[in-house]
DNA sequence: GCTTGACTTGGAGTTAACTCTAACTGCTAT
DNA sequence: ATAGCAGTTAGAGTTAACTCCAAGTCAAGC
């Protein structure tokens, strides 16, 4: 698969795709014989894991972080486990406090439709 | 109360706090005579709820809008609501997203259990 | 009256994560 | 063989949201 394939596959810019590369979240990806990159299911499953982890807040840092250990081995398996585990824990803190403030919003949204329906109230904020 | 007192109740550093009012997320802090800020309760619960919307992911923008919305007076009642309306359904996708993620780490995490306790298989990614 | 420490301001600096640019290469179709 | 397009690189630019800095002010205690 060429960039723009992965790109449209993915929803991801082209440029992102390289600056992920380049950072370090994509191991070597594949060059045909004219230097142009080539990806694989492979690739694109792991940039799939990448969007997925991004868009739920993971940084950069700790995904490279990630796929450095995995670069050095088996050995680091439980390392990895653990690094995982911990953001885990983390997402899920902010999927409680996501939780919370989702209600808080919608008591203050049956606050507002009190308010447009008496058609005279005024709120503090 | 000051805006270091201020900043250790809300866990808000007081540069944060003159950042917010300048760019219009907290409607005119009063002074003493002095030129010092002296927050109000009313201020303090202000500052509370844009720290509850900014963690939750709401931008800079989206709450000045709704403030700029305030200063309007009661006849953007019905904008607001539909702004925080709006607001809340991005949330909630984004809660349904990460529970999705947590479901895919807890996958993930399982499958690297298994793999520590056969002690010879690596994984993909 | 002088020091100290918390406050003030405008504006510069920082960080993460992209996003864009310029200059270049190399297939493909006319 | 030349135009055009998709790809390549290094490196510069952008954006949001802070965060820091320098220079100054003010009230309180010695």
């Amino acid at each position: 698969m060429t960039i723009s394939e992965i790109s449209k596959k993915c929803n991801i810019s082209p440029d992102t795709l390289r600056y992920y590369e380049k950072v370090g979240l994509l191991s070597y990806v594949n060059r045909t014989s004219g230097g142009i990159r080539n990806y694989t299911e492979q690739d694109c499953a792991q940039v799939e894991f990448v969007k997925c982890m991004r868009s739920a807040g993971l940084s950069i840092e700790v995904l490279k972080k990630y796929f450095d250990l995995f670069k050095r081995g088996k050995r680091t398996l439980k390392t990895r486990r653990d690094l995982l585990a911990k953001e885990r824990e983390n997402l899920q803190m902010r999927f409680k406090e996501l939780q919370e403030t989702l209600k808080r919003l919608d008591y203050k949204i049956s606050v507002y439709d009190k308010a447009l329906k008496s058609k005279s109230k005024e709120l503090k904020f």
